[in-house]
DNA sequence: CGCCTTCATTGACCCTGATCAATAAAGCCG
DNA sequence: CGGCTTTATTGATCAGGGTCAATGAAGGCG
């Protein structure tokens, strides 16, 4: 079985308002696909003939300088959309940062089948405005603030998106990160080395543990709250 | 007359796709509004209960801390759309900086007849991954840029942005920015003072000229470029 | 025109976070 | 378990850009 029903089934967020038919007829145009930690699925600046929408793991979008220098635009989690409907090339690269797993459609298929489905595109267009304001917030917070109110502000931000269901107490019970030092720091806009350093401080004054290199647990919430501003 | 049709019309790149009966429909349920520098509309963190068309005039979207520092992070150019459709609460506060030009909707009004215009949808769409995408190249900007690179970046978009149409001679010809310095310094995430030096220092440099507060001529493209990164 | 306010430039100094370098701790695999 | 690689921490130093303060130039308006 090639096709891509279960997991568009399991995609509630998007595909809540599709009929039966429709959903077997999209769960058919979609090509399941396993990609590894680590592997870069698009290029920033390439052709980007497939969007996909992600059931399990987490992938990174990565803008870059010409020399180097990467910053993480994006975080896609499971249900989160990837690729660019209706656009041409990807201004950014996306690479599996753990085991993922994703339902893969063709561009061009996609956006016809969105063009004759309004209701998905609504969802669409609610998602991507929702992506919209949580990259403003982000802009807020590489532009403004300081290392400590980064890290703060983005382990709070985790500690949000990484609960299973919103309100879970997923702070009380600590939370593994999917992230690496390094990626924090693209995501924040600081070297590693600052990012370990503030890490460290929060844990000596007592606002977190770090049990091991990716495990958080939050001690001090509103600690933490003030701290990111 | 009070309704927006004409401002509608207008607006091709959202309008092009609907029927003319479509249209007055649409037109009926805006209400013209002017607003002068500096008011701001909408208030971060409030209930937005409008959207609205932008006819004429420039305006910011501005993030801000709870200390008062503030980053822009949109700009809002005639043609484009500024609220929150299907969305509660305004993320950020929207604020005229020069002479303004509305056509303005009840956001509900505005979902629902929306929801009745897949084609209208899909503009909207389209928008949105559009500004999306602007977005996080400009995130890239505020986390890995250097001030010069900054600066060089924004001289370079806005000459690209505010040419009446694509690929005209605006630089060339010069251009006028719609910001002070301190807009310019919230847009960059930098000090006002900082963007001042990088500009005298270009313009020492022979890179661009300054003949008045806010106009700017580019004289050495491909060194812009270059600098951009 | 001249006063006054707003906005921009320039200078001196300092601090946060980057850089360079070394060490330490985890994971990996034979 | 022990060697090897990768990742994280810690230290020392430095510089880019922030902060504070003064000056200068434009615009607004009676």
């Amino acid at each position: 079985m090639t096709d891509c029903l279960s997991c568009i089934v399991r995609n509630r967020a998007i595909c809540a308002s599709l009929r039966p038919d429709e959903l077997l007829l999209l769960g058919r145009m979609g090509r399941r696909q396993r990609v590894s930690s680590g592997h870069t699925l698009l290029w920033e600046g390439d052709d980007a003939p497939v969007v996909a929408n992600v059931l399990e793991g987490v992938l990174k979008l990565v803008a870059a300088t010409a020399d180097g220098r990467e910053q993480i635009v994006g975080i896609v989690f499971p249900s989160d959309f990837i690729g660019r409907p209706f656009g041409k090339e990807s201004p950014y690269s996306v690479s599996a940062i753990s085991e993922a797993e994703l339902c893969i459609f063709h561009r061009d298929q996609f956006d016809e089948f969105a063009s004759d489905h309004p209701h998905l595109q609504q969802k669409l267009l609610r998602r991507t405005l929702a992506e919209l304001d949580r990259a403003r917030r982000w802009m807020l917070l590489l532009g403004r603030k300081s290392a400590s109110e980064k890290v703060a502000s983005f382990l709070l931000e985790m500690a949000d998106r990484l609960s299973p269901s919103p309100g879970a107490a997923v702070i009380s019970r600590g939370f593994e990160l999917p992230f690496g030092r390094q990626q924090i720091a693209d995501i924040l806009g600081l070297t590693i080395e600052t990012t370990s350093r503030q890490l460290t401080k929060m844990r000596a004054d007592g606002l977190i543990d770090l049990p091991s290199r990716r495990k958080v647990f939050i001690n001090d919430l509103a600690a933490l709250n003030e701290m990111a501003g």
